[in-house]
DNA sequence: CTTGCTCTGTACCAATCGTTCAAGTATATT
DNA sequence: AATATACTTGAACGATTGGTACAGAGCAAG
């Protein structure tokens, strides 16, 4: 079987999740991918930090064509905030599942990545504002929604790992859905 | 000039919120309580793990004198609150600096420190849910509200810090506060 | 079979990790 | 002043870190 690049990226993802930037050293690397350092160097020759930001490109792409895209263009603003409940929940696996950006951004790592970290966070409360502001929202009262629902969904994620409880986030994201209904 | 245990925690406490508990290597530790390695480890013979463990004590026993047992005892719940919001915005400096439980609750340093983060949120919410309960919320809706704002506050931290944004941590705070005035 | 290329395991590097400790200086008690 | 205790120092320990070098494995094309 042929590993290319692209398959490596979500068993690297998970390695940065499960222990942040520092915690994620070569050798747990290489036992949650498979990959001796050999191939690691050969598939990112500068190391950790390449890893770590292909990554997080990785993640931004996703999100950007599942979920911030539909926000923006979507005829349907309302599904499309519905679409993006549901990829919630799931992405984050009521919050079982870090967001590796969040979590970088909790650490000193942000300055590393400070700029992709921005970028992720500020494209996705202006597609939500977006989305909002088609409802129906004037654009002042959509940002503030926006802004306040993406920091809910960090929060639901930081609280359901502090508490192990995944009820606990799907109680919180229900609360926040009620904001995005018109 | 006598150094004490607990003159060293707040300086341990900047040092394992600025690079995360991996990240605060002993080094970066020295340099910033000013303590030789040789002073550390007489104050914490445990290393590393105990610096941490008291820190977290340390700010626990902070939280519970000025905000978890005024929310719960207070004559006056709404003042008991807004006290709160005023310790919060103070303490987390607009969310300029993180939230060290929330911090090491999305790091597998959470596992290492499960029971006194999983307690650290529990007492929070329940104590906030009782200041809210004695203003006349029914106990189901004041649980539910209390677990969106600790959340909200959470996410506030993560998202001011992602997008070095302390005007985006208060207007997120002001959004929690509305939900909790009568 | 030979050539050329991508991929991989091993050994190795200097640097740093957390921890220990013997020796020292302060401070308090008598 | 003498003694005991509290604190500090900095060197050194073995282990592990991220990264490099490189020879060979695997495979396709000629």
């Amino acid at each position: 079987m042929v590993m290319e690049r692209a398959d490596v990226l979500p068993l690297l993802g998970e390695a940065f999740r499960e222990h942040g930037f520092e915690g994620a050293s070569l050798s747990v690397i290489t036992k949650q991918t498979g990959l001796g350092r050999g191939s690691l160097y050969h598939f990112f020759p500068g190391g950790k930090a390449e890893m770590a930001a292909v990554v997080l490109e990785d993640i931004d792409a996703w999100f950007e064509r599942e979920i911030f895209v539909p926000l923006r263009s979507e005829a349907d603003a309302q599904a499309a905030i519905d679409a993006m409940w549901a990829a919630v929940s799931a992405y984050f696996q009521s919050g079982q599942r870090v967001c590796l950006v969040g979590a970088f951004a909790l650490s000193d790592t942000r300055d590393r990545f400070a700029s992709a970290v921005n970028a992720y966070f500020e494209r996705w409360i202006e597609a939500l504002a977006d989305a909002l502001g088609r409802l129906g929202h004037d654009a002042e009262r959509a940002d503030a929604i926006a802004e306040q629902v993406v920091a809910g969904i960090q929060g639901a994620i930081t609280l359901a790992r502090a508490r192990r409880d995944a009820g606990l986030f799907e109680r919180v994201v229900a609360g926040l859905r009620v904001m995005t209904e018109k």
